[in-house]
This record gives structure tokens, sequence and C-alpha cells, in this order.
DNA sequence: AGGCTCATGTAACCGGTTACATGATTAT
DNA sequence: ATAATCATGTAACCGGTTACATGAGCCT
């Protein structure tokens, strides 16, 4: 559902081919919400069908011809509804299986179940290191944007950051608390 | 696929019916693993089928009959290799249609995104006083228990109330840049 | 009388993933 | 040569949700 959501909040910024989607999918929903190639082109010939949005072939000569695809009217105000509606949106709770592997480690050696979490941590402090970019590249794409607009972005990516710190704090935490037990 | 590891994990535990894995799920994995009981009277099914559980009724005078499943051999085995498997969980990014409403927000008014974000705050803080209750009921729970096992769980509960907080903080600080520019 | 707990399921649907398929142009 | 970027899709599958259906006994 959120996904076709997704794909309405971007082409309610500017027309944009499938490719194009993907694309921004990777660059600033990834953190939060990872997109499929294929689940976007799926999404966008249901989004079509609505008459949410309509797509125009584009031919190129350099390259392979492409699809742009505009938000209709009727797809701006189903978007609209949705970010005005006050659904609680059961923010707190997520799926995780790294989580739920967690729970259940009493089942393996403090040695197991510490090496886990040295895995997460490292992973978490790499994918940190990554993120460092994306401050600068909200401003590279906010500056010809709405300023506005921007705040919000650097919301999202202020969140990511946070969570990623929890993360590696908790799991030090859990890693020294293990040490202690060997 | 994780579900049906929780529920091999809980009856790696003791035998249990459909209905005590419904109440285990909802009193323990709810924050991170939430299951329809639906879903999970499917995943017995399912599971039965393939020989990693057996199940046996119950009859009851005084209250319906009831189904007990037990791991047998080749479940533990399955849910054992799951658990020390190594497989990068992709434990950092979570599908959250909040936080892709928050991406969007630049088209309501600050006003409109900061009610949303209070709402956000306070679900999260009310959420967070319920959670007070869990590290004793896993006190409770664990007495009987292998102490070993218990450390896990409050592994867990410590994950889920860091992640509360830090999203108590971080809508804190968004609602207050709103506040700065209305 | 009304609501809660105990207890188990089915049917339809849908959101999303995995794997596969193709092919031109451009840069190294 | 070969890898990367640009570009678009299909088919099979599956994990999970929503809605529905039933019914006994207990507590207030």
């Amino acid at each position: 559902m959120s996904l076709s959501f997704g794909i309405l909040g971007f082409l309610n910024y500017r027309p944009m081919s499938g490719y194009d989607l993907v694309k921004a999918f990777e660059s600033s929903l990834e953190f939060f919400w990872h997109a499929q190639n294929s689940h976007i082109y799926l999404e966008l010939k249901k989004l079509e069908q609505k008459g949410y949005i309509c797509g125009e072939t584009v031919i190129q000569s350099e390259r392979p011809n492409k699809r742009i695809f505009s938000i209709t009217d009727t797809g701006r105000k189903e978007f609209m509804d949705w970010l005005v509606e006050g659904g609680s949106e059961d923010a707190m709770h997520f799926k995780s299986p790294f989580l739920m592997k967690v729970f259940f480690s009493g089942n393996m050696t403090p040695t197991q179940s510490a090496d886990m979490l040295r895995k997460f941590k490292t992973d978490c402090e790499s994918y940190l290191k990554r993120m460092d970019s994306i401050p600068k590249s909200i401003e590279n794409y906010g500056s010809d944007m709405d300023n506005y607009q921007t705040i919000y972005w650097q919301f999202t990516a202020d969140f990511g950051y946070s969570f990623i710190k929890t993360c590696i704090e908790w799991a030090g935490r859990c890693i020294e608390k293990l040490e202690t037990i060997q």
C-alpha cells in the first residue's frame, strides 16, 4: 500500500520514469522503505489503471526509450488524503527477524550470541559511516527545490541517524553484559 | 518466514496450544513481531505438515477442547539452523509508513505536520508507560525458567525501551524546529 | 443481560519478493 | 573485453492481513 503513496509523492514533485523512481527510492527512502524495481513497475501499472498517474512514452535515440509518468488531479487528491489522514500508523512496532533471534538466543552459547551482536554492531557502524554523506546530498538536492521541503528530508535522515546510533549503543551494552558471564 | 521460527522457538521452551502461542506473541514478541491469530493457526498447520511439530488433541470438560503442539527433533534442528546461521538480517532498515509521511510532509503546513508529530510523540509516551511493566513480568516469568534465557528477553526489552525513547527525543527535536518556522 | 476469556479455524485478498529476461550505450 | 548505466518488464510464489464464523463457560 505505502509503496504506491511513495510513488505518488515523488511524482508530485515532478514527472519521472520508472527508472528515476527506482533511483529516488534508493537514495532517499531506502532506509525505511526498500523497494524492488520489479515492484515499482508493477505498481506504476496499477496506478495508471486507477487513473492516479498517466504515462507518456519518450523516444530517445541514444538511449532506450522511456515512459515518463505524471500525477493526475485524482492521484494528487488520493495522495493528499493519505498524507493528512491521522490514521495511527502503528509506527512503534516493526517486524525484525534479528530481534526475534536475539529473543531466542538463550539456545546459543554466550560466545555465539556475542558474535552475532558484534556482527550487528559493525554492520551498523559501517552503515552509519555511509550515512554521513546524506546531509550533503540533501543540501544539493534542496538548493533548487522549495527550501521548506528539505527540513522533512532532514527529519527522516535524523531519524535514521539516531536509530542507528541507538542500535550501536544497545549492542555495546549487550556485548558487555555477555562478556561478564562467559 | 520468521513467524514459523517464532512458533518453533516457543514450542522449544514447552508444548503449547495455538491459543497459548497467540498470548505468548502478544506478551513478548509483540513489539517487533506482531502476529495475527489467524496466521498462527495457519502456520501451525503448515509446520505440522512439514513434520516440524506434532499436535495432540486434549479433551476438556469445562472448556473447549484444544490441541497441544510439541516440537519434533527435525523441527528443533530447523530452528537451531535458523538461529545460528549468520545471514545478515538486514536489521537496519525497516518499513515505516509513518516515516514516509514525514518525508513527504512538505506538502502540509508546519501546523499540520507538527500536529502529526505531537500525536506520534504522545503515542510513544503512552507506549513507554505501558512498557514499564515488562521488566517485572520478565522476572516473574524468568524465576521458574533457566536464568540464562532471561537476559535475552531483557535485551529485547531494552531495545524496545531505547527505541521508543529515541523516537520521543527525535519527535521533540522536530516539533521544536517546526515551531520556530511557523 | 452483557462482556470477557478460552478456543479454533476458513476464505479471499494483497503487498511484496525472487528469479528471470532483454538490450542498447558509455566509460575503463 | 568487460563492467556500469540506462531502461523496462513478466511469472511464480509466499508471507501476512482482513474479515468472517462459531461456541462454551465465567464473572459482574
